[in-house]
DNA sequence: ATTCTTTATGCAAACGTTTGAGCAACAATC
DNA sequence: GATTGTTGCTCAAACGTTTGCATAAAGAAT
């Protein structure tokens, strides 16, 4: 329970503490004897070095901090967050830094932890969620040269270091697929629309409508909430109103095309034979229903990885600033989709 | 960027270090107006008190440690570690401690991360997840009157701080209420052997059986990882042999609850009309599913949130050495169980 | 024998706080 | 006018490290 300090390892290994010091950084001024001597003494008192001490006289305390706003909307934070903490956590630990998590009730009190942080120097620089991330505080940070890594996009600031992955060229990509497979009549059921995400998504949609020159029918955009019961009530109105007219319900998250599936099930629609469904974000869930559903898998835990490392470049490598990593997404075929005929 | 300090402050305020010290801390020893003179002059400077000099002289960094396996058993993780962490960091928070998140990469190196993280004094106390958690750690601990909350529960340590749920009393619940509900034979999908959670939710099957004088049926035992997978299958197998003899599958874990779900579907069998099913935890997926799976639910987030509060209290309180808090669970009811006729 | 290097170690200041002890200045008591 | 008490502040040590500088010892070069 005591502490055992630089000093009496010292005394016992009869050197000055500065000698213990340099013996545990590996000095090349202590000869080999008294390097021999003072571990063995380590050793036998059980000695770790205080980190908090160190930290005061390096100015550095080897410490990331990850700020997430843990507000209402659970639905979305909740598989995202786990994968994204653990891929941090990894990365963290990799790099020999410690991670400091913090919590905020709501996006508005999440400058405010963020700052706190900060300003009373428990971590050494921040990797901060994109969703609905502050511009203001971006702002200052970037102004008081402060390292920070964002995972995700936000809109306005482009030139910051982030990971994040390519919402656009995914869904572009994966409704290009799906219109050689004979689909032709995709609903779009997007989140809500201030979000970036949201927005990204539906572009992806548009742009591959565009290239494959199919009419665009602004009646087949629909915006709700990411959640599973939003999805069920928008699906439903879409299916008796457009009955004769769509093939495949594309959901911007999981959730809105689990809600979807059960809106057709529900109509006693056949999937994918009556309608094909697609979903993003490859939640666990996603392959546990039944017909499993096709979906977008992105690699969350290795974004948080590369996060965190790319962080803890920033702080130690004077001249590097960071740059853009942009994860390839990847496509997952499951029931929900098939070959039309 | 630069920090500012205390003297900093004091030489603007022209007062001395201390004066500044004692009006961060409120002290009486100064006078009403060279609080206010001090205030403003940090307001105006920005200062925010160094958190790492503070801890070094205080002797106590106001910091919570949370240490993770972060194994392959991702899927019994899953929904757990979201809603844990949550909630911890929310009691946290609300002591207005830190919280440090160490993950390891297996349940050995966790034993490492720990110590590691209380030997360098980077924490003041440790919230550890009890899933398989290593007994000498405890030991060890507790020998050092090292300040930790377990969270679930050890088999072999019982006299221990510790926020957990009861798991026997749980099941016993449920399996009286489904006697009750008509149902007869009940099939008892259970976890790993060699998890106390499994062996605990299996005693509170044995009781209610016992109690209501019901002839236990050792074949309707049966062991599985907590997976969908492993529930599909094993559900599949014992339906084909039993299919006359059972009426609803209790499954320790929703994973498990949901593969005999699938298992049910795929032969044909209506859900609740044909059996019955009940899982464990009240995963995401549970309400998802169609029909939707009746559950145990486990309020996981309070449980952080009370660990983190008594941590902090055994941090604090010279005498108090914490103590067995049991939070209640509840039953979900769903579509999957219903009134037998 | 003297000076110069080299090697291995110790000294002391510094990091930014907190806090017990000390001490002026003034008021109250006799 | 001396004594005592109170108020409001400052001084300096301490927390456990790291690190620039000084220095002692030993050997090499003159």
């Amino acid at each position: 329970m005591d502490q055992v300090t630089i000093k009496d390892v010292a005394k016992e290994a009869e050197v000055s503490p500065s000698t213990v010091s340099r013996v545990i950084s590996d000095s090349d001024q202590i000869s080999f004897q008294t390097k021999e001597k003072v571990k063995n003494v380590m050793k036998r008192l059980g000695y770790q070095p205080n980190a908090i001490a160190r930290s005061l006289v390096n100015q550095r305390c080897n410490s990331l901090g990850l700020v997430m706003a843990r507000p209402t909307d659970r639905a979305l934070a909740n598989p995202f967050f786990t994968d994204i903490i653990q891929g941090i956590a990894a990365g963290t630990q990799r790099e020999n830094y410690s991670l400091m998590l913090a919590t905020a009730e709501s996006y508005q009190r999440e400058s405010e932890e963020v700052l706190n942080l900060v300003k009373t120097r428990q971590v050494d620089g921040l990797i901060l969620m994109a969703s609905r991330t502050n511009g203001e505080l971006i702002n200052n940070l970037t102004k008081e040269n402060y390292p920070f890594v964002l995972i995700g996009r936000s809109q306005k600031y482009s030139e910051i270091p982030r990971v994040d992955n390519n919402n656009i060229k995914a869904v572009k990509d994966a409704v290009t697929t799906l219109l050689s497979l004979g689909y032709r009549d995709i609903v779009f059921l997007s989140g809500p629309k201030d979000f970036v995400v949201s927005q990204d998504r539906l572009q992806g949609y548009r742009e591959a409508l565009l290239e494959a020159e199919i009419p665009f029918r602004p009646e087949l955009i629909n915006y709700a909430d990411f959640s599973y019961e939003a999805g069920f009530k928008k699906a439903r109105q879409l299916f008796s109103n457009y009955q004769q007219n769509i093939d495949l319900v594309f959901g911007a998250d999981d959730l809105l095309a689990l809600g979807a599936l059960r809106a057709a099930e529900e109509r006693g629609w056949q999937v994918p034979e009556d309608i094909g469904i697609i979903g993003f974000n490859d939640t666990p869930a996603a392959s546990l229903v039944h017909p499993g559903l096709t979906t977008i898998k992105i690699p969350i835990k290795k974004m948080g990885e590369k996060a965190a490392q790319m962080l803890v470049k920033i702080i130690e490598e004077e001249s590097y600033q960071g740059e853009e990593i942009i994860i390839p997404t990847e496509i997952v075929w499951r029931e929900s989709t098939a070959q039309k005929e």
